[in-house]
DNA sequence: AAAAACTGTGCAAACGTTCCCAAAAACGTT
DNA sequence: AACGTTTTTGGGAACGTTTGCACAGTTTTT
């Protein structure tokens, strides 16, 4: 925005003062006298003053904001996880930019990279599903830029971070599968390069071995796309399906529902003789048929969580050295 | 962030240069010579110097970024638009900044007032179920602040505004729903003061005209909170069952999960028997149970164009006096 | 050969803040 | 009345850019 709007200067001029009163006066410090700040208070709230926050980035080198990489908006996970950042961001005065980087590499590279030129104080990140090289975040981080990582962490970098009880999660899904008579259960799952691969793929595994269910890697598929393309997912589909699986366990929010879809494609007449259970915060997943069992994160929680780790690493005197991996638990939402 | 970034005095020293023959050579000015520009390049690239850009916002009280408010991105049509919007911003250049509303007039005001404050250089907003006083919209826009519309758009407010063909799109549910043997069709909407919700009655009364069929006022429920509150949309369905509707049209994407949702919690035995047609841009609607007709809207394509719109707004050099409306046709995707 | 024109560069102000340092005013003490 | 304290205020630099203007050096024109 380019208008007349009033600045600390006018006001000191039209009340006599200097700038550096006003100043004082509205930022409500000591050294000011009662009556200048109600004075100046007063003219500010008439002519309507905004600080200007460019000037005071500028000036304080820091924002009061923090961005956010997800890799996509649209994928209810994040967008729940976002309103949690928002609620806590806001009560401490923060405001929050959000970029997706569409499970791309480059694009969270760059994105991250023109955030830190933006002056954010703080990073919250998911990684994507392509991301290996997190070189460009150690040095940021190594500059000063505090990180909290959540739902998809490096596991060799030395912060906060905020994830879901993966392996429960997947331990309950598949358990829940075994329990409902299934015993070749497939596992449909995300690029092996992130955490929450991992940690699932083990909590399957223990499930099948808690109840002496062979493991058979072949039933497993990774999509390295994460599910952003439909032909990916369709091809692991037509791999599974030869091996006659009664039961497939799905790692993640886009994969689950991308899952379905492929089925119904290309194989309407099983999609409704598999039993699924998978990953994801879809709010519409009660409409969904076949009717599944979900797997769903605390969302909204692991942002405030992650928000509140941030803002605690901004705000620390001294750099943090102490910290901690929030794990927060998973709910199971059974098939009706 | 903090720490030691270059700057363009650094690279002034370094090269024993004044700072504005480096800024001039950065931003290639035809004043300075091809020999110095090479140089301060190739030391700018070793150095891997960034403009600051809230030293550049500052000074050209610009921010080469624009403001976006939805209600929310959790919404497929909404983050679909947002999709489109970056498409275009970044290939001009322009960073992007989300703020969700969550169909709140008090949260819309704030987020617009915050973003204008940190000088966005133009905004694009799809207008809250709540709003009826746009007069914080008009004294930006009053002050130099460009404004286009999309999706939900006043009527009393000289801009660029993009929207969908909402009376054909209506109209076309409406009548494929007539044209599947149903007669006793009721109409879900939203707020009474959104701009869709009226083109979209006209559009349901229209085909009912063409047909034949009496429109009868109590067919018609207002949730005026968009179905943000279950409660809301529950009682509408419990209202307008004992007129035993064979068809509903619905006229927005909340509301017509929300409706599924409600019907099948609360009278699953007529949730099948009742063809729904509804506006919704849900990724997922092949999987819902009941399926439906749906209108979608070509949320990617309005994204781009209000984003054209705008840019050319900020960009121009004398202010634009002539504003268009377009309006995008929307797809009938009939039900299996 | 002097005047005019052009090239390339530097100086310094400006954008709107914050904050260090010094000056002024008010007060208290002897 | 003179001094020392304390409280309140102002001057001005700084944050990292951009840009109007001036100036030096070179080339062209007459």
């Amino acid at each position: 925005m380019r208008f007349e709007t009033s600045t600390i200067k006018d006001i000191a001029k039209a009340l006599g003062l200097s700038t550096s009163t006003v100043s004082r006066a509205l930022r409500d410090r000591y050294e000011i006298s009662e009556e200048t700040k109600k004075l100046v208070l007063a003219y500010a709230e008439k002519v309507n003053y905004r600080a200007n926050p460019i000037a005071r980035s500028l000036k304080e080198r820091r924002s009061y904001s923090i961005g956010i990489i997800v890799s996509e908006i649209a994928n209810n996970f994040f967008s729940q996880v976002i309103n949690g950042i928002e609620s806590i961001a806001y009560d401490k005065d923060y405001h929050v930019i959000i970029s997706q980087s569409h499970e791309s590499y480059k694009q969270e590279k760059l994105n991250v990279e023109h955030l830190a030129s933006r002056s954010i104080d703080g990073l919250l990140i998911a990684l994507s599903s392509e991301t290996q090289d997190i070189g460009y975040l150690r040095s940021l981080y190594a500059k000063g830029l505090p990180i909290v990582f959540f739902d998809r962490v490096p596991n060799d970098f030395e912060t906060h971070k905020v994830i879901a009880n993966n392996f429960k999660g997947a331990f309950d899904a598949t358990e829940h599968l075994i329990l409902s008579g299934k015993r070749t259960i497939a596992h449909l799952t995300n690029s092996e390069n992130l955490s929450i691969t991992k940690e699932r793929l083990e909590g399957y595994k223990a499930a099948l071995i808690k109840y002496h269910i062979e493991f058979r890697p072949e039933l497993v598929k990774y999509c390295q796309h994460g599910g952003m393309h439909s032909a990916e997912l369709e091809q692991a589909v037509k791999e599974l399906l030869p091996l006659h699986p009664d039961g497939i366990f799905i790692s993640s929010d886009r994969l689950t529902t991308g899952c379905i879809m492929a089925l119904k494609k290309t194989n309407p007449e099983v999609a409704h003789t598999i039993a699924i259970a998978g990953f994801t915060n879809s709010n519409l997943v009660e409409l969904f048929s076949p009717s599944l069992t979900s797997v769903k994160q605390p969302a909204f929680e692991m942002g405030q969580v992650a928000t509140e780790l941030l803002i605690s690493m901004i705000e620390a005197k001294r750099p943090v050295t102490e910290f901690e991996t929030k794990v927060l638990d998973t709910e199971l939402v059974k098939k009706r």
